[in-house]
DNA sequence: CCCACCGCCGAATTTTATTCGGCGACAAGG
DNA sequence: CCTTGTCGCCGAATAAAATTCGGCGGTGGG
């Protein structure tokens, strides 16, 4: 019912890899039939392995070339004010992932900017603004290498 | 040429959104024809903009429901080592990110793993045996929130 | 004012997704 | 050992979508 077999595996990594290529190609690959496939597909999405497809933007092309990892610690440390700044990151543009994080920090928050200005801008005008925010360092970010197909691990 | 108009921008954002809607209902959001906006996806990915379409998946579905941020620094600093660990780290199956940063810290490193002891047996059997490591501290990751929708910046 | 160019359109064609009836493997029960 | 029910898979038929392409109209240069 919910178990991963071999075939459900090469799906989720050939889509991870190509999410629009066609399901001939696909069942074609696997040496399934397509009607097949198809059920397969959509079995994974129906059970929530595959969350959902996604087109990749290149960030220099929408004019973000510019990345940057902020450490954040905030105070008081409970639910209300966490929740709280959260939906503050999450309404800012610039911000591409949140990381709620255990340890001395406790947000690490990946931001694109057009320019270094413009992050200056960022932590001047509306991060530090924030009453809660103690502390934030900013690392700019020279290299972002995202692993796309998450594959099995070797057990 | 190379210069996004509202149009474009429209269907980068809906592909970010849903990579697998079909470019009829692409196209019927827009407000134009469907040979019209298939153009347009094209050109878009030939320019670069759109790098490509992934699914995304659940990491508890796959039986990596435990995250966690690497801070890694690594001696000497050259090219040499740096692209050496990168490579060694692409080819870790838990990693899903790699942050090249300034600063203090060199390599953050976002991975997933089935629980605890397989992060504690990374870092023992895979990140500390590497001679070129001289420090690496590890922060387990209560939420992680990613915006695939990356929208464009007020100007 | 005329012309050339470019993007857009929509009908025609090709390709693909989707449905569905049936087949064969497997398992449980007689 | 045979019967029977279930389940996943298959492939042909149908429906939907992608893709092509000739032509139209708007725009800018001459």
């Amino acid at each position: 019912m919910d178990v991963m077999d071999d075939i459900d595996s090469a799906i989720v990594r050939e889509l991870q890899r190509d999410a629009r290529q066609t399901n001939r190609e696909l069942a074609h690959k696997l040496g399934i039939a397509p009607s097949t496939c198809l059920e397969r597909v959509r079995a994974l999405r129906a059970r929530g392995v595959i969350t959902g497809y996604r087109a990749t933007v290149d960030l220099g092309a929408l004019n973000r070339p510019v990345q940057a990892l902020l450490t954040i610690r905030i105070r008081p440390m409970n639910r209300e004010v966490i929740e709280r700044f959260k939906a503050f990151l999450v309404s800012l543009p610039e911000v591409l992932n949140i990381y709620v994080v255990a340890g001395g920090d406790d947000f690490l928050v990946h931001v694109a900017v057009p320019d270094l200005d413009r992050l200056h801008t960022l932590l001047m005008d509306s991060v530090f603004k924030r009453r809660e925010v103690v502390d934030c360092r900013s690392s700019v970010i020279y290299q972002h290498v995202a692993n796309d197909v998450i594959g099995p691990l070797t057990v």
